[in-house]
Formats: structure tokens, C-alpha cells, sequence
RNA sequence: GUGACCAUGGCGGAAUUGGUAGACGCGCUAGUUUCAGACGCUAGUGGAGAAAUCCGUGGAAGUUCAAGUCUUCUUGGUCACACCA
């Protein structure tokens, strides 16, 4: 029989709410702030995953000992609410979105209460609240004024299952990232957003972040930024040119061939009469290509030759402009310079149509492209030079000639803004019959969603909000009409700031008190999944850059430091699924063993980025362990030993305790803070006497993993006050020094004996006290002693031969 | 295909950052408590061996007095990107 957590658990989470315990005063400036987030949750009608609780414990342990050490701590929850799947659950339940959300919402409510997490629900919003989404159009509006938002028509990712457009980041091969429906390309009047504007700024920020490198690494390569030159190319018999984008401007002297992309402009004004029946057979196949046919299966190269032939600026040579698929029209002119003697794919393309192969670069093309460094050969002016000096000597000669320049390109394009949806923020602008844009006043914010009885897209790819008459037409003061937006905001844009409303979430005048955000931001750590890597927080990052512009925000980046939980899988090793039955509810295991064993196993199971299964014996652990603690605070053959004076034989033990846990907390690795605390609780079991501000300095950090039981045991103690605000316990370094330590000695590099000596003794002495043991002299019999290395209180090593 | 990260007992994982491999927990074994079981408590637990000792961090080589840790190659896994000129 345990401790009764049904009991404990209850009890103290009802004198939080009431107490307000962790509600945070954030004009009290007088102590430092630290400011800890969760990525918050989409409030699905599954409800919380054992996952969730992960980083809410990591986040929650972090706080909680902040709190203690003198911090003010700021550390909200809200939802992030606007989304897909309520309004695809609508649809197939009949009912409106935002019912379906509130619902969804308590329920997250209710169970994230039930793990004890220490959050100042005060600050608690959800995205779809139109007391918040005014201030995400308001941040739109500041957006469209700066020119940051635009409307294109353009080829975009259309799912006619789910009837809407997608972004890029929601196609994975060909199909959407929700319900796996495939995706076809269509033209669309939409949305962007430049975030192109901010590529650098985006680059550059990555430099002084603490957060993964993977995530670095990931964003730096979804920016892609490579600089290279663009050359002109004239076209023989006509007045027109082309650009194209290369980085390997030194190898223009083998360009035996140009390709342009497809969708290129310059395609149908220049096919001649012989090659244009190919010609539109090709767009016609490309065309009729999906996504998943362009990129995963495609990788074999196909083009036609549309006839005409461009004239190589740097040694006026004729060649032939093909078309070809492998050409990507969104990245730089839509145009390339073939050199299939030094560019793999151009190689492909070359032996596949028969194309000449000038070799430019010293090196084996027989087999492959030549890609590698090497001096040029067949080059004129660049004979003889590295890829370095080549580029230099010819992009001179470019410049000098109006044939080219430096170009920089990036990967990163612009931000597809609008979905043709219900369920998310309306875009608060009007379009005049003249096709003007006319932005919403700021005192018109929010605008808000009207209610509709058919909610569901057109299937054209129309909002449904196009059905909303009286909402759509709106009289504007000059007596003229317009029409309103339909398409609505994509659910980044809710997420995009929700960590700056927390800092001030019921401020109506503003997006919040300036002060207050000079004070708070950046957040000091970012906690959620690696899911997020690029999307949310390379949109975030973006929207922050854009308010820290325009001054609303005083710190360039939103997040000092981030840190990315692994995943909880099912205890066969497996994804948590419903179809693969290894789903694990958090509310059975609240009810079975309490939330706070649920805690403390989840964050000793192994370090917090690590994917590890699920284990139930695991968990019982956990709860042994609790038990185990509670037993030494209520059964008299503990209590009977407890005592105020120091005997000083736990003085080291403890000490190092409390200096481990601490800078383990601090670092996260609460695996193994908690393996210490273990260590600190069996020492205790055999102590003969407990001297109490130890007990009281462990409780303090046990606590922070297991609240509820930590109140409890406080309380036991004979404190009347929570142990929430109770000062961070100390080490004294003094302690942590032994009188006596161990040496390992071993000979030719393995272990023959260990022996006891003072710390910092003489290495001399050292040495005779290890040549003197029995095991050492027996291996060293016979033999010379070439060599002793002594290693300060750690290992000595006697070479011996 | 390219890039990043990873590989340690029956299992999850530790390892002062080049210095006694396997902390802590799970599991298992024995003892103890109990009418009995469960729980608890105590001890043991990498492999082989009676012991001395030998072997041992996916595999192969290397650097070093000393390698789980560094280097090269290799095998397997996870994640990301996927024709970006």
C-alpha cells in the first residue's frame, strides 16, 4: 500500500487554483524575470497524449526551481485553436467549429490541471478568441501596410478532397499533410506574405541562438541562400534575352546548352514553327504531372529542343535552348546554363539527348561529371586557374561586358498566407469593385467571424465564407461598395505570437503594455517538438523581426533558447496509434498510480530529447519510489531518527546532491538529477540519524518533479506556508571535498588495484604506495618499468615492459 | 541520393568530457517479514571461470601511457532535405 495521491493530488491542486499560487505579478520588476514556455497545444478531440505531458514536466520542473531561486517566473498555457481538424469534425459531426473547440478545450483544461503543471492560468487564451485574433489582424494590417502582404494569382496546392489550398510545408510527396489526400497544382488568386524580405535577417539571427544544431542546420537549408552570378544570354535572331542563375560561373566556357524551365515566359514566343507540336506535347505532359510524379519518382530527365539557339556571352558560341522539367521555374530566373561536363544532372540530360560535352576542368568525365576543384583547361582567360580565380577572371569580364553580375539566390519563397477555410482569422481587408484593397480601420478590429450554417468549402476551392452575403458586402464612408476577403489565415498565424499576448493577454489598446514586453521578452526557454524545427518557428521568427522593425518589440529574436523533447512511444517501440492499440491515456494513468509518479517517470525514463517506449513496470517504479520517499516522513522507524543537530556524515552526500540536481535541472537532464535523488533517499534508509534542513533542502528539489506529494510532505514538516516560494537549497563546496579518495592503479593501461590517498598528494608518494601492492608487483614481476604516469587524483598508469 | 545525429548488460539508460565502463531504475536470484500471497526490507546481478584471471561499449584499423569518448573506413538505425543550377 502506497500514499494516497487521490487524496494528496486533489487537495493541493485545489489550494493552487484557489491561492492563485502561481499567478504571476509581471510589473514587479523588482526580481529577475524568467520567462519559460511550452509550445501550446492544438486541442484535439483525442485529448492530451501522454506526450504532451513530457515538456509541460520539463517546462514545469524548470519554473518550478526558478521560482524557488528568486525568479520571477512567467509561465502561461493557452490553445492554439484555429485549425483544420475542427472544422473537418464539424463537417462530419454537423456542428460548429468553435463548439466542437470549446469542448476540446475543457477537456485539455481539465486534464492539464490534473498533472499539477504550474501554470498562471490567468494568462490562459485561445487563438480562435476574437479578444486575440484582433491583434493577429492588427499585426496583418501593420504586414500589408509595409507592403509585407500581397495578393498573386499563382499556381498553388490544391487538395480537392479537402477542398483548399495548401502551403508547400503541408505537401508531403504529393499528398496533404492532413488525411493523406493527393494535391494537385492549380492557379489561385492568394495571399502571400514577403518573408523573402527577411531571408538575411532569418540567417543571420541563427547565429546567436542557443538551440539545437539539427534546427540550425534545418533552417539554414529551408532559407538556402547561394550566392553565384546571373549571365545574360542573348538569343539568336531576336531582340530578346534570358537570365540564368549559376553558382559555377567558372565553368561558363563548357556550357554546351541552355535549359529553361517550362513555365518559362519566354517559351511560347520563342518555339519556331518545326519545333512546336513538341514543344506543346512536353507542357501538356508537364502539366498533367503531379507533385509526387515531379519530384519522387521523376528523377530521369526530359526536355525538346524548342528550336532557337542562345549565344554564349563570354565566347559568343551558338547553343541550343532546350525545355526541360528538371529546371525548376521558382528558383532564381527559371533558367540554367547547361555544363554537363561539370554538373551531374546536366550530364544526365546531355548523354540522354546526345549533347555535346565540353570538358573545362582538368579531371574524369567518363563516367560522371567532373564536380571537384581542378585547374581549368579549354577556358581562354581562365586557364589554368581554380574554381576560385575562374569564377573571379570571368565574372570580371561579365560585369565588364553588361553580360552578368553577382547574384544572390534564395530558396526560401514567400509565405502562401490564405486557406480558403472557415475556421481561422478572417483577413481584414475589403475589395472595392475597382479591385482596389482597402484595409480594415484599426478600430473596426476584430473582424469577426460570422456565425453560418454552412460552413463547408465550396469544393471549387471557394471559401465557405463567400456564402456569408450580409457579412461579404460592406458600404465604405465614401458611399462606395466593396467586397470582404473570404479566404481567412492560415493556423501559423495564431501561433506566430502567442508567446508576446501571454505577456500582457488582456491589454485591449495594444498587442501589449511596451514596458511590460521590453521586460519579458526574449522567452529564456522554449520547450516542444521538433516537428516545429522549421514552420512555426521560422514564421514566428519572421513575424518577431517584423514587430522588432516597426518597434514594437525591443529584442530581435523571440526565443534565447530552445529545446526540443523526443517522442513517447508505445511500449512495442512503435508510434503511439489507435490502429496500432499502443495508445497510453494520461487520465488512466493519473488514476492508477497519480500524476505526480506519472511525472517523475516520465522524466526519468532517459534524457528528455531521446524517443523511448513506453514502460509500465517503469511507471511502477516511479510510484516505489515516491512511496518510498513518503514512508521516511511517516513511519516512526524514520521519523524517531530525525534531529536538528549534524552528526556530518551525510555533509558530502548531501551537498553534492543538491550541486547535481541543480545544475542537472538546469541543463535538463532530469533522468539524472532523479537517479540522485534516488541515491540521496537509500542513504537516508540506513542513515542513523536524519539531520532535518537536509531532509528539507531534498524535499525542496523533489518537489519541483512531484508537486503534490512535495506540498504534502512540506506540510508534514510543520510548515504553514507553501513550499513553492521556500529559497532554492544551497551547497557548500567545502563539503563536497573527501578526506580520502580512490585511485584506480593500473598497469599497461588495466586495472590492478585501487588505493586510498589523500587528496592532492605527492605524486611521489602516490607512486610507492601503488608499486607497493600486492597485485600491482605481481604483474610488474619481471619486467621493467619503462615509464609512470600519475594523474592527479584520478588514475596512475605504470608502463612496464 | 545528400546532410545531420545515433549505436553501451535481459531492458531504459549512467560515465567527472581522453583517466576505475555499466551510476540509477526495471527485470531476475537468494534471504527476511507474513497463516499465506501481495507489499516492504536486506543482499546479489555484464559474460566465462572454483579462483587467479581473461573477455567486454555494432564491426575493422589507427592515434595515445590510457579510447565508450579522438581519427579513418565499414555496417545498421533515426530524422530532415529531396533535381535549388
Amino acid at each position: 500500500m502506497g500514499y494516497d495521491y487521490k487524496k494528496i493530488e486533489p487537495k493541493w491542486q485545489k489550494v493552487w487554483e484557489e491561492n492563485k499560487t502561481y499567478k504571476c505579478d509581471t510589473y514587479d520588476f523588482s526580481k529577475p524575470k524568467y520567462y519559460i514556455l511550452d509550445m501550446f497545444p492544438y486541442p484535439s478531440g483525442q485529448g492530451l497524449h501522454v506526450g504532451h505531458p513530457e515538456g509541460y514536466t520539463a517546462s514545469d520542473v524548470l519554473a518550478r526551481m526558478k521560482r524557488m531561486q528568486g525568479f520571477n517566473v512567467l509561465h502561461p498555457i493557452g490553445w492554439d485553436s484555429f485549425g483544420l481538424p475542427a472544422e473537418q469534425y464539424a463537417m462530419k459531426t454537423n456542428q460548429h467549429p468553435s463548439i466542437i473547440t470549446e469542448k476540446n478545450i475543457n477537456n485539455f483544461r481539465r486534464q492539464i490541471k490534473s498533472l499539477g503543471f504550474s501554470y498562471d492560468w490567468d494568462r490562459e487564451f485561445a487563438t480562435s478568441d476574437p479578444s486575440y485574433y484582433k491583434w493577429t489582424q492588427w499585426i496583418f494590417l501593420r504586414l500589408f501596410e509595409n507592403d509585407l502582404a500581397y495578393i498573386d494569382y499563382r499556381p498553388v496546392n490544391f487538395c480537392p478532397t479537402l477542398g483548399t489550398v495548401l502551403a508547400n510545408e503541408e505537401v508531403i510527396d504529393g499528398k496533404s499533410e492532413v488525411g493523406g489526400y493527393p494535391v494537385i497544382r492549380k492557379p489561385m488568386r492568394q495571399w502571400l506574405l514577403k518573408i523573402t524580405n527577411y531571408a538575411d535577417k532569418l540567417l543571420e539571427g541563427l547565429n546567436d541562438l542557443d538551440w539545437p544544431t539539427s534546427t540550425l542546420e534545418m533552417q539554414k537549408n529551408w532559407i538556402g541562400k547561394s550566392e553565384g552570378a546571373k549571365v545574360t544570354f542573348k538569343i539568336k535572331g531576336s531582340d530578346k534575352t534570358f537570365d540564368v542563375f549559376t553558382t559555377r560561373v567558372d565553368t561558363l566556357y563548357g556550357c554546351s546548352y541552355c535549359v529553361l524551365a517550362p513555365e518559362h515566359p519566354l517559351v511560347k514566343e520563342l518555339v519556331t514553327k518545326e519545333q512546336e507540336a513538341a514543344v506543346n506535347e512536353y507542357l501538356k505532359m508537364v502539366e498533367s504531372k503531379s507533385d509526387l510524379e515531379r519530384t519522387e519518382l521523376n528523377k530521369d530527365k526530359t526536355g525538346v529542343f524548342i528550336g532557337r539557339y542562345a549565344i554564349n556571352p563570354i565566347n559568343g558560341k551558338e547553343v541550343p535552348i532546350y525545355i526541360g522539367d528538371y529546371v525548376l521555374a521558382s528558383y532564381g530566373s527559371g533558367a540554367v546554363m547547361a555544363v554537363p561536363a561539370h554538373d551531374e544532372r546536366d550530364y544526365a540530360f546531355a548523354k540522354k539527348y546526345n549533347l555535346p560535352i565540353h570538358q573545362v576542368l582538368e579531371g574524369d568525365i567518363s563516367e560522371n561529371a567532373f564536380t571537384g576543384d581542378a585547374p581549368h583547361i579549354n577556358s581562354d582567360i581562365a586557364n589554368g586557374l581554380n574554381i576560385k580565380d575562374a569564377k573571379r577572371v570571368i565574372l570580371d569580364k561579365l560585369i565588364k561586358d553588361g553580360n552578368g553580375e553577382k547574384q544572390i539566390n534564395y530558396k526560401l519563397r514567400d509565405w502562401l498566407f490564405s486557406r480558403q477555410r472557415y475556421w481561422g482569422e478572417p483577413i481584414p481587408i475589403i475589395i472595392k469593385d475597382d479591385k482596389s484593397l482597402v484595409p480594415l480601420k484599426d478600430y473596426d478590429l476584430p473582424l469577426i467571424l460570422p456565425e453560418m450554417k454552412e460552413y463547408k468549402p465550396s469544393g471549387t476551392g471557394e471559401s465557405p465564407l463567400a456564402n456569408a452575403k450580409e457579412w461579404l458586402t460592406v458600404t465604405l464612408s465614401d458611399g462606395t461598395h466593396g467586397t470582404r476577403e473570404t479566404n481567412t489565415m492560415p493556423q501559423w498565424a495564431g501561433s506566430c505570437w502567442y508567446y508576446i499576448r501571454y505577456i500582457d493577454p488582456h491589454n485591449d489598446k495594444e498587442i501589449g503594455d511596451k514596458k511590460l514586453l521590453d521586460h519579458w521578452l526574449p522567452v529564456d526557454l522554449y520547450i516542444g517538438g521538433a516537428e516545429h524545427a522549421v514552420l512555426h518557428l521560422l514564421y514566428a521568427r519572421f513575424w518577431h523581426k517584423f514587430l522588432y522593425d516597426q518597434g514594437y518589440v525591443s529584442t530581435p529574436e523571440p526565443f534565447k533558447k530552445l529545446f526540443h523533447q523526443g517522442m513517447i512511444l508505445g511500449s512495442n517501440g512503435e508510434k503511439m496509434s489507435k490502429s496500432r492499440g499502443n495508445v497510453i491515456n494520461p487520465d488512466d494513468v493519473v488514476n492508477d498510480y497519480g500524476a505526480d509518479s506519472l511525472r517523475l517517470y516520465e522524466m526519468f525514463m532517459g534524457p528528455l530529447e531521446a524517443s523511448l517506449p513506453w514502460s509500465d513496470t517503469g511507471l511502477d517504479g516511479a510510484k516505489k519510489y515516491l512511496d518510498r520517499v513518503y514512508r521516511l516522513f511517516t513511519e516512526k522507524e524514520f521519523t524517531s531518527k530525525f534531529t536538528n543537530k549534524n552528526d556530518g556524515k551525510l555533509d558530502y552526500l548531501y551537498n553534492f546532491t543538491i550541486k547535481k540536481i541543480t545544475s542537472d535541472f538546469e541543463s535538463l537532464k532530469f533522468n539524472t538529477a532523479i537517479s540522485q535523488m534516488m541515491v540521496f533517499t537509500n542513504e537516508l534508509y540506513k542513515s542513523e540519524k536524519i539531520y532535518i534542513p537536509y531532509l528539507e533542502g531534498f524535499i525542496k528539489t523533489l518537489a519541483c518533479i512531484a508537486p503534490h506529494l512535495g506540498e504534502e510532505i512540506w506540510e508534514l514538516l510543520g510548515h504553514k506556508d507553501l513550499i513553492d516560494f521556500e529559497p532554492w537549497p544551497t551547497f557548500d563546496e567545502s563539503k563536497i571535498v573527501l578526506n580520502l579518495i580512490n585511485i584506480a592503479v593500473s598497469v599497461n593501461g588495466k586495472l590492478r588495484a585501487t588505493i586510498e590517498v589523500k587528496p592532492d598528494s605527492d605524486d611521489e608518494e602516490v607512486k610507492k604506495l601503488a608499486l607497493s601492492q600486492e597485485a600491482v608487483i605481481r604483474h610488474i614481476e619481471g619486467k621493467e618499468i619503462k615509464k609512470i604516469i600519475v594523474v592527479k587524483n584520478k588514475i596512475i598508469n605504470i608502463v612496464a615492459i
